[in-house]
Parts: structure tokens; sequence; C-alpha cells
DNA sequence: CTGAAAGCGCTTACAG
DNA sequence: CTGAAAGCGCTTACAG
């Protein structure tokens, strides 16, 4: 099973190496090319395609006509050159594959192809102070603006790192702290969201909910702020958070402390990957959920309503995160583009199968603190 | 529980809006500051930051500190109008969040980054004819490459409308096929993966496996002439396939399908989201996995090894095959930058729980037709 | 409302 | 090995 069968040639039956393949371009339509073809000056083509009021309408349809004919698009570099509008962004994330991230440059992607902005990504590889300067730096181009995802140590250190004076817009995972710095943000109330899924899972009758917290990104996480906000408000005991992380590998490992503390009726898990490790954890120490332990989400993957149990979580537009994102950044550079944003979204409770009330005592299905498994 | 809670502004400890967050950059140094500080031309600065051999070390030596002193990076649109070396890319494909673009995407990123390259994304909204050609126009800019994720029929059509001239390379889903026409490509070979994972199930005793889809970039799909091809070197019988899809929800629909015929024992899927929803539809109906039926996937996403049971999969390593991918591109526009392809790597099946020998009659286990569920 | 000039920051030839 | 010219395709002022 060979992964990169052929990584260097075309398939048999293409054409030889210096086919028609290493052609140069020819050259591209210029506006001069499209002024001469409306009998106008290039100036005026311009106007036109940066939708100057000032041009006369008889003028503005033939430019447009040309335009057409000639199949002329504007070319990026040159624009952003010559010190023309903004019309690019780059997004600094230090992921691209987990569910939030992902579908946050989903949102962010959709909208700036729909305002005719090209889309970059540069991915954070570390927090360390150098990196993150050097990342921002690369960045930092004449012509292009920046989007920030802040939901990590990286994020929220990079958006500390974009100079004064560069358009940046952020998606936070907390507005408090001082990490935006004046900078524009949008963000998901996700600690009213937490609060409430630790309310649902105390309504079902459980004694307290222990959290299995996503890393933080600054030294306030508002999923955790909710879950102990909802505990305090019902004078339920505030249990330790477990040690966390982003995967099914780390709500694994926390999965099997808790499985193992026969206290432990219900769990709620800073994203839906995490609870998939939680609810194998609690599978493999024979505590059986609902029946035994309660598992509740973040998220609400595609995935998440297909698993056994399926899961009960919290979902999260984080796409429509994205695309407020994008728009709070196109008002920005942009004033005919100011308040395009969507209506706001709720975050709702998807009640599915993995909660419910704990175990009666004697039932056998409490914790032993040791499974067959 | 607001989801934009706030899309519009700082927080309240922010900056007034007309605070230095408004002020422009000050000019940022060009190759005339360099050549200033160095007392050279800023010829021979282009040179330096070109790696043109002629330039003798000690002007290049001082060129290089005045560079560092001044903080120097060329402007990449101005790189790119004058006609200099390709230094972007931006990658074609229709889908940003599913495992295997997702990490194809990542791989890319990695080595874009690597090399100093920009990489911009540009989804694919349809695979019509007019909004493909629209999307490869307007990501065809002088100074940047184009790769295309060629996985569905968005991809190859893409893939096939790419002019002549543009330097490109695609990621395939199979080599065969006219779609590349001579454009250079990389893949995975799945066609090789399916066979062994087909021919892994009748080897547990199976009769015959069934298979569930993902959608076809070609009239051909190479895991689905693996699956028949391992089927028929065994002799066994080759089922009609099911009607597939890339999510867990096509792969539930699939698997109340097969769930309802007996003599179903096997499954293997098109990738692991597909087998999360068959496992869900053998759930349902009462059919335990391994016990009743077994289920095999595609892709080993991070989650696959914490579903319950552990999901029996093929590994492929697409983060791989996008540094390969580029790799390739990158050969294409910088002689220097040949053959730095990493090795090849296997893909690998990986068995866990998903998978065992069919039930023995009389144990119940066989399919019914209808579970409880 | 429209045209002529200057210049953005680089890289190609072309000279020496 | 290094310097002076021309120009990439646009957009800003500046004129009229």
């Amino acid at each position: 099973m060979n992964v990169t069968g052929h990584t260097s040639g075309p398939p048999a039956e293409a054409a030889p190496a210096t086919g028609p393949d290493t052609a140069r371009q020819p050259r591209p339509v210029s506006i001069r090319d499209v002024a001469a073809a409306a009998s106008v000056s290039y100036q005026t083509v311009s106007r036109v395609i940066n939708n100057h009021p000032s041009v006369k309408e008889s003028t503005r349809a033939a430019v447009l006509a040309a335009i057409s004919d000639l199949g002329f698009r504007p070319n990026r570099a040159a624009r952003s050159l010559a010190g023309g509008r903004v019309n690019a962004v780059t997004v600094l994330t230090s992921d691209t594959t987990r569910y939030g991230y992902a579908a946050s440059l989903q949102g962010i992607e959709e909208a700036a192809r729909a305002a005719g902005f090209a889309m970059g990504i540069q991915v954070l590889e570390s927090a360390a102070g150098g990196q993150i300067r050097d990342a921002v730096q690369r960045a930092t181009e004449p012509g292009t603006a920046l989007i920030v995802m802040a939901y990590d140590r990286a994020g929220t250190k990079a958006l500390a790192a974009v100079p004064a004076g560069v358009p940046v817009a952020a998606a936070v995972e907390t507005p408090s702290g001082r990490q935006a710095e004046g900078k524009p943000w949008v963000w998901l109330d996700d600690r009213k969201a937490a609060q409430q899924a630790t309310q649902y899972l105390l309504g079902l009758g459980h004694q307290t909910v222990h959290y299995v917290p996503i890393p933080a990104s600054t030294g306030t996480s508002p999923r955790l702020a909710g879950w102990r906000r909802g505990l305090e408000e019902a004078g339920a005991p505030v249990p330790e958070p477990a040690v966390g992380g982003w995967t099914a590998d780390a709500g694994y490992r926390a999965g099997r402390e808790l499985a193992a503390d026969p206290a432990v009726t219900a769990v709620l898990c800073g994203n839906d990957d995490v609870a998939v490790g939680v609810l194998r954890a609690m599978a493999e120490a024979g505590r059986p959920v609902p029946g035994g332990v309660s598992v509740v989400g973040f998220d609400d993957t595609p995935v998440s309503a297909y698993l056994t149990p399926a899961l009960t979580t919290v979902r999260l537009d984080w796409v429509a995160l994205g695309r407020a994102c994008f728009a709070l950044l196109h008002s920005l550079v942009d004033p005919q583009a100011a308040a395009r944003a969507g209506t706001p979204l709720e975050a709702e409770l998807v009640v599915r199968e993995s909660a419910g009330p704990p175990p009666a005592p004697g039932t056998g299905l409490e914790g032993s603190g040791h499974g067959p498994g």
C-alpha cells in the first residue's frame, strides 16, 4: 500500500514535460486594454472598477461592456501596491482541523469570497514569543487585513502582537481580559451555555457535575466559569476540574480518573472530541452512559448525533461566528460594507441520549471504582 | 445564550475608536532603505534577497546586516508585480472541514510556510461549470501557483479548467482517467488499501463484504475498485455498493438498509464518518458490532480509536500527502527546490475492535432483519 | 465628469 | 561583481 504512490509526474497518457504546460501565459488584459476598447482613459476604467460615483452612466456602461468582452480581472498585487483598498485577509490560527477552528475558517472563507477578498491562512506553530512575532510580521502585508483566531494562548498572544494601524478583527474565547486591547472582536457566549448545560444536569437530579476543560486562551475560561456559576447558583459542590485537552485522547485520560470515582455521575466536557474519550473511558470501566454516568459535550460536531449513545451537547454555530468576524473586519476597511452582520444566533442545548437521571442507589449502576474493562 | 454576543466593538476597557488603532502604519522599510544603510545600490539588495550567486561575500554580509537591523521584509505584491518568482499558492477545494481535506490542507500549509510561500484558500461552491470556471479564474493570479484538491467532481473539473501555463499540482483520488491532463499530481493508493481491508474481512471468515462508498471524483473510484478486486480474487460474491456519501448521516442511512439484510455480516466504509453512521444504524437494529456485523472504516481520524467499539480502519496519511503535493509544486516553480519529497508512507490497516469473525449460525447474532431499536 | 502625472516596491534585462 | 533604466498594473492626488 504505497501512499505517495506517485509524487513526481504526470500519468502515462500525459503530455511530455516540455509540452504546452510550460508555455508562458499570454499577458493578461489590463486596464489599458479595457480603456482602449471602451475609448476612454485608463483612469476612467479605474474609477469604474472601484465604483467611483462620478462616472457618467453611459461611460460606465461602455467600460463594463469592454471589461466583460475582454474578460478583464484587476491585478490584486498591483492594486495593493498602488495603495488601493484592502482586498485580502489572512487568518492567524494555531489550528485548522479541530472542529471549532475548521468551522470558523469555513465561515470566514465564505464571507471573504462573497466580498471578493482573497483569504490566506498562516498557522501559529507555537505560543513562543519569537515565533508569534515572526508569524504576525509575515502575515502583515500592505493591502491585507488580519483575522486572529484567539481561542487559545497562541492566538491571544498573536492578537496582542498585531501592531496598531493594521486592520484586524478577532474571534475570541472571551472578551474579558485585556488581550484584545482595543481590537474589535466577535465571540460565542459559551459561558452562559456552560451554565445552562450544568443546570440541565443538576435538574436531572445529579448532586454535582464534573468538568473536563479544553485549554483556556487566558487565565479565565468562560466555559469553566459558566460551569462553576451553574454549580454555585444551585448550591452544589464545585469539584476540581479534571486535566483536560482538545482531543479524544485527552478526554479518555480524564475519563479514566473520573470513572474510578464512584461519586462522579455527571460530566460536562469542553468539546465533543473530549466527550468521545470520556464515553470510551466510561465504557471500559463498565459505567453505562447514561444509566450510570451522564456525559454532555460542546460543539455538536456532525458526528455527535450518530455516536452510541448519541451525544447530548451544546450546539455552537462556529460557521456563523466566522462569517460575523469577517463582516466586522469588512466594515472596518470598507465603510460601504458596514452593518451587514447577520442575525445573532442562540447557542442551544441539544438533548440526545448521553445524559439522564443519576443511578438510583442499589441498582448496581453507581460507579464501583473498578469496572470489568 | 447569545452567540454573537458582541460583534461590533472593542471591550469596555478598549481605546476609543479614534485612538492609535486607526493611525496609519509608518511606511515599511524598502530595498532602497536597506541599500542606503549598506551603502550599495538597491539592485544589489535585490540580488541578495534573491540569492543571486554573483555578489561579493562581504557585500552580501553588509546587506544582510542592514536587512536585519532595519527589519526589512520584501513586499510580496511588488515582487509578483515585477515578475519575480512565484511566492504564493492558492488551494482550490470543495471542502475544508472533512478529515481528508482538512488534513491535506494542514500538510500544504506546513510545507508552504516552511518554503516562505503564502497560502490561500478558495472554496469551490458547486461543480457547476460556470462556478468552477469563475473560481479557477479568480484563483489564477500572477505570482501565485495553484493546488487543486481533486478528491471529488468539483475538484477534478477545476483541475481540468486550469489553463496551461499556470503552475499547478493536484492531489487526486485516482491517477487514472484523463482529468489530470498532463498536470502533475500526488495521490494515496487507497485502491490497494481497500483491497487489503476486504481481504482482511474475508480472512476473518465472512462470505462477502458490503461497501458504503464515498462520492467518487470520476467514473472510477479506487476504493470501490479495490474492494471489488479483493472480492473477485477470493471468488466471493460482489454485492451492489450501498448508496453512500461523505457524512455520518449518509452512513446511517446506508447502515439501516444493510442492517435489515441478514446476509450482511461485514461492511467496509468509504471513510470513518460513514462508519460512525453505520455503527449507529447497527446498534439501533440490535446488531452487535463486531459480534453480529463487522465494520471497517477509512482514514483513521483522531477520534476513531476512542469509539465504542474502537474502529478498525485504514490509516491514510493525508498530512504527508499535502506536504508532498506542495513539494511537487515547489519543484515546478523553483528548480532549487526539486526532489525534496519525503519518504513515501504506507497505508496501514489498524486493527481494533469493530471487526471480527462472522456470527456462528444459531447464536442469535445473525441479523434478524428487525432489531429492537 | 474625465484625462495626464507620479509613484507604490520590486525585478527583470542591459550596461559596465 | 555592481550600478542605472525601464516597467509590472494599478491608484492616488492633481488638473481641467
